[in-house]
DNA sequence: GGTGAATGTTATGAATTTGTAATGAAAAAG
DNA sequence: CTTTTTCATTACAAATTCATAACATTCACC
């Protein structure tokens, strides 16, 4: 099952894209503008996106300059070949041009996912790469060892990436929802990871709040 | 000559197509819904599998999700492209629709069987080869004996091998999918496994989560 | 620059988790 | 039915994790 992010202004297409996608077993979400869109895939970190190139706000071709590294499929009324190229060359990873049949899109979605899904579930920056599956960090190549503590702790910096955490938030998500210990524990575990890997600039102290991953 | 499992609750399909199959020099076994399919698949350890996916007890698309290594078939009477797509996605080797002739099934059988067979069904590492159809394993040219569960779980630790494995799903996968027992039986398994074949630092303890068979 | 509060750093022992070996019940084989 | 094998469970030992405390440093504000 894969999160899935539709963004087409259209509200019956975009409504039967999502109604099909939960068909066959993936989680769909739904913006109806280019703002929204760029939004939703920084906050929701979808796996896939659909994205209609015309917009209102920003355009589809906008959006995806601004994109880093999300799965895109394109979708465009239009039928010139130039708008394909400049899909592609976008980085776009399929295209589709409206009208198209659903069981069309959903092979293509399909075809994506088990594209970029076959490759391990890691998430990379600098040179650390971060392996869900398995379990291991890696700085520079070389495996770094964390404790469960640890890797729970970098888990949720990462998906929550970029936004300002407060102590209490990561306690409630880290650790027991409802535990009681010091606040200060999280302080400890935010030095470790800093040590072991060398992020002192990526995770940033928010003075008075907690700390935020940077990337 | 290939050992196969017919899962289909119509019995005289499930006839037609293991009396085909034994016309054309197959050994067949046949089992009538999803619990006894999971069951034989363990027990009988089949070369091939072929699957209805509307099964009495457990789906098709259940089975699927529990299994490992074996090559599977599907069928079913479904044309719609979402199933399809969701049986390929789950690892099945091949899809048939019913109503088909018997010869494109026969022929998709051997088409299976030639691909995963020409791949010898061993796995080696270090000093250690385990065979999977004889069940035998050697360590440094020796016969080591491994009781069936012990064998199981190397299987899975092979199968998934380089990804951190929770106790429940080694449980969930080794033992019966619904196993009411202790996780720490998981843990006593393993350190035989180890001990039989010396794995201490191939199989890793991934501390709060479960294994990981590293190679 | 000075001051108090917040965060960084390091060390330590209690608590949790895993390793190990033994035991008896259940299943399989004879 | 008897013997053998397999395996879940238990109890204890060893190892690991992690919260906390104590002290050092940095930060915001004056």
């Amino acid at each position: 099952m894969a999160k899935i992010l539709v963004v087409d202004d259209e509200h019956p297409i975009n409504t039967l894209i999502c109604k099909n996608l939960t068909l066959v077993g993936h989680k769909c979400i739904s913006a109806y503008d280019g703002i929204n869109g760029l939004d939703m895939i920084k906050t929701e970190h979808p796996d896939l996106v659909i994205l209609d190139v015309m917009l209102p706000g920003l355009s589809g071709f906008e959006i995806m300059r601004l994109l880093n590294s999300v799965p895109v499929i394109f979708v465009t009324a239009k039928t010139g070949l130039d708008d394909r190229l400049k899909g592609l060359s976008l980085g776009a990873d399929d295209y589709i041009v409206k009208p198209f049949e659903m069981a069309e899109l959903i092979a293509r979605v399909q075809a994506v996912l088990r594209r970029t899904q076959r490759d391990a579930n890691t998430f990379s920056f600098d040179d650390i790469v971060v392996d869900f599956d398995s379990r291991y960090v890696f700085k520079n190549g070389e495996n770094v060892f964390l404790t469960p503590k640890e890797f729970a702790l970098l888990e949720m910096l990462i998906t929550n990436r970029n936004l300002a955490l407060s102590r209490e938030k990561i306690l409630e998500r880290v650790w027991e929802y409802d535990y009681a210990g010091d606040t200060r524990t999280v302080d400890v575990h935010v030095q470790q990871i800093r040590h072991k890997l060398g992020l002192k600039d990526r995770i940033k102290t928010v003075f008075k709040v907690g700390y935020r991953f940077e990337v």
